[in-house]
DNA sequence: AGCACGCCGACT
DNA sequence: GTCGGCGTGCTC
């Protein structure tokens, strides 16, 4: 009987996004899920097959031969299929795009395999002697070759050796080969970290997702305080996970971070831990991929995209720093690596651990309704406490004269800190774009009467303007809240702190970590590598001195202007201060002395400062849920948007029209709809044009529940929309709605 | 995605 | 008369 692949070409295209039935040639062992060549009109393309099948409806004279398989062995796994599956139905991508997420573009690529030159016996050690009497060098590198059989690198010997290697092959008693080599990421790191005792609070959240490794796999919120100790739990998880012979996925938000983690883990898994993330080299990628694949690595330890990781009876998956934006994906598929994590684990029979001090408002709500059981720790570890928080009113430095970036407060701790020889951490968020004016005298910040969020300030036409709903706003010249003229836009940068800094306090060494000083490659983990050794005493930066660093020497953290994130014109500024706040607020205290924080702000008594102070999540937590119930925001809504881009502006903006009255018609169609409807506005994006292509937007506002059926029109509405030279795009709970 | 086929303007 | 523009249509 002959048999039938069903096989998906490797072409990102919803044209060609179905399967293509090809005959098995006599003789080929074929699988689902290996990689095969296939002809395809003219071509020779690379595909995926999705299903063997001993019957087809395709006439005879169509079908064609697969031409070779790729790879000596299925390379997909089971279960990655299904994921392939769901990837592609839940995000609304083509089947291809599905798998390249899962098949790495080096594994795709085909890469080969490493080689430097070695040398091996080939001859008994005895006879080889024998026949070597004159020479030293000779008999000295038969002794070395026998206590290696699998070969030795010529590099790894002295010059001389690889002369009498050379000898050697001449006679007949060894052999000059190509090996092939690991290539090691991190290969230098040291291994840092002793076996350490759990407290309390550590051991009994490892018991429960031990547990649920035995029993009924389940999900997990760890929330644990800054310093409570969570990779420690992640480590024994992992151990255990590993005993029971199941292979573990740990998740970090980011490159950075990875260094100080693998170091970690290393020290405790040795080889059996592998990395991935898109910083590796090619090669590195590749070789990771293939040990994972292999079985050689149980424990992945990557960014986002090692979700995907090839681990064969997966156990446990961790995604650590659970809040993080970077686990969203920004190219298509846009998937959310903590949603992918839910549903691999379910596919899999895997544990699920989202660990974070701080977690996301949309998990924790999800928690809070039993999707998740919920782990606390609130203590640090080894009885250390939470830094004392103190936040100074820097509107009362302004009435007081001090026009200083520093507060009086702030001055007087670094001095006392860099006088006991301790370190501090200045931290400072300063984002490129989107300035907002604010009150110097009272605070106030021109909110959106419409919206409840921050109002843009734009240079080019001197307005404030709404992100969400395009209203447009004169800047006020004086504060209408207290009537002051310190009513300004604000814009002060990291390399801004700096300089006032190294102004007023010249002796200190200082280091300053943000996009600008971080370019190259390995300069943020030199960086931190320096801090942390003592070589610096003050490290100012942007968020990224905020997350989940170690350093024990920092007894003193200061944040130059709180209020910074909270004037993004974002419905999650708030959840995002107060989740920089406390991790940063986190970096003190974290070795034998305790630590204490200076938060310099304008709104003191705004809800997300003053509880980041008192590390209070659930306050927190409870305070932001009702803002979202009232204000209709996650996870009450669904917000959305439909971008229409084209480089003619009058068209694109007829089209976000046209499309705005479409939309609007549609929902008013029947009560049921009606009742989904929150808001459907067309208007400018704040960014009007990107690279001479002219952008509006139709934003679309839902209630959450039931919003699927709404949403599957909206994107079939963006599908179908083909009008020459212009792009519709649908955009569901954008990152940003620049 | 490519590459075909197919129907209307300026060139040796 | 031809060379060539890129609009639909197909690929097992």
């Amino acid at each position: 009987m002959r048999t039938y692949a069903l096989v998906i070409v490797d072409i990102n295209s919803e044209q060609v996004d179905r399967r293509f039935t090809y005959a098995v040639p006599a003789g080929m062992d074929l699988a689902v899920g290996e990689r095969v060549t296939v002809p395809f009109g003219p071509r020779r393309l690379p595909g995926v097959v999705m299903e063997l099948t001993q019957e087809t409806d395709v006439p005879a004279e169509k079908l064609r031969p697969i031409l070779a398989r790729v790879d000596d062995e299925p390379v997909v796994l089971p279960e990655l299929m299904d994921l392939a599956r769901w990837l592609a139905a839940e995000y609304r991508c083509t089947m291809a795009a599905a798998l390249r997420c899962i098949l790495p573009a080096q594994v795709r690529a085909n890469l080969k395999p490493l080689t430097r030159l070695a040398v091996r016996l080939t001859a008994a050690q005895e006879d080889a002697l024998a026949r070597c009497k004159r020479s030293e060098r000779q008999r000295e590198l038969i002794a070395r070759l026998a206590e290696s059989p699998e070969g030795v690198r010529l590099a790894d010997l002295a010059p001389a050796g690889a002369a009498a290697a050379r000898a050697l092959e001449k006679k007949g008693l060894a052999e000059i080969f190509p090996q092939s080599v690991r290539r090691r990421p991190y290969e230098d790191l040291p291994d840092e970290g002793a076996q350490v005792r759990l407290s309390p609070g550590q051991e009994n959240a490892a018991r429960r997702i031990c547990a649920a490794l035995d029993g009924e796999p389940q999900a997990f919120l760890l929330h644990g305080v800054t310093g409570s100790g969570k990779t420690e739990v992640y480590i024994r998880a992992v151990r255990e996970a590993l005993l029971r012979g199941k292979g573990a996925i740990l998740l970090v938000p980011e490159i950075a971070l990875t260094p100080q983690m693998v170091s970690w883990f290393r020290a405790r898994f040795g080889d059996v831990a592998a990395v991935l993330h898109s910083a590796l080299s090619q090669g590195e990628k590749y070789d990771e991929w293939r040990r994972i694949r292999q079985g050689e690595a149980r424990v992945v330890i990557g960014a986002r995209s090692a979700v995907f990781a090839p681990v064969e009876s997966l156990g446990l998956l961790i995604v650590d720093e659970e809040h993080e934006g970077t686990y969203r994906s920004g190219t298509h598929p846009c998937y959310d690596a903590r949603e992918v994590a839910r549903v691999r684990c379910r596919l899999q029979g895997a544990t699920l651990v989202l660990g974070s001090a701080t977690p996301s408002v949309e998990t924790y709500a999800r928690t809070l309704r039993g999707h998740n059981v919920l782990l606390e720790m609130r203590e640090r570890v080894a009885g250390r406490p939470l830094p004392a928080v103190e936040i100074v009113d820097m509107r009362k430095e302004l009435i007081a004269g001090n026009r200083s970036m520093f507060s009086r407060a702030l001055r007087d701790a670094i001095e006392e800190t860099l006088l006991a020889g301790q370190q501090v951490v200045l931290f400072h968020n300063r984002r490129g774009h989107s300035s907002f004016v604010k009150c110097r005298a009272c605070g106030y910040t021109v909110h959106c009467p419409h919206c409840d969020v921050t109002m843009t300030y734009h240079s080019s036409d001197e307005t404030l303007k709404c992100h969400y709903c395009g209203a447009v706003l004169p800047p006020p010249k004086t504060c209408p809240a207290c009537g002051s003229p310190f009513i300004r836009r604000f814009g002060v940068g990291t390399q801004q702190v700096e300089e006032k800094f190294r102004e007023e306090f010249p002796a200190a060494r200082v280091l300053r970590m943000d996009n600008d000083t971080t370019r190259g490659k390995d300069d943020l983990v030199r960086m931190l590598t320096t801090f942390r050794r003592g070589e610096a005493q003050v490290l100012i930066g942007t968020q990224m001195v905020a997350k989940g660093h170690d350093f024990p020497g920092v007894t003193l953290v200061g944040v130059i202007m709180a209020d910074m994130s909270l004037n993004l014109p974002d419905y999650r500024s708030e959840e995002k201060t107060f989740q920089l706040l406390t991790q940063v607020e986190g970096r003190a205290g974290r070795g034998e002395k305790p630590g204490r924080v200076v938060v310099q702000s304008y709104e003191p008594e705004h809800y997300a400062i003053a509880m980041a102070a008192t590390q209070d999540y659930r306050a927190f937590y409870e305070a932001e849920i009702t803002r979202r119930r009232r204000r209709l925001y996650p996870p009450y809504a669904v917000l959305s948007r439909l971008l229409v881009t084209g480089r003619q502006e009058s068209d694109v903006r007829a089209e976000a029209e046209l499309l705005e009255m479409e939309i609007d018609a549609w929902f008013r169609r029947d009560a049921a709809r009606r009742r989904q409807m929150i808001q459907v506005r067309a208007m400018e994006a704040p960014l009007s044009r990107i690279r001479d292509e002219y952008r509006h937007q139709v934003f679309v506002k839902l209630y959450a529940a039931g919003s699927a059926g709404a949403l599957e029109y909206l994107a079939d509405l963006a599908r179908a929309r083909k009008t020459p030279g212009l792009r519709v795009e649908l955009e569901i709970d954008p990152p940003s709605f620049l």
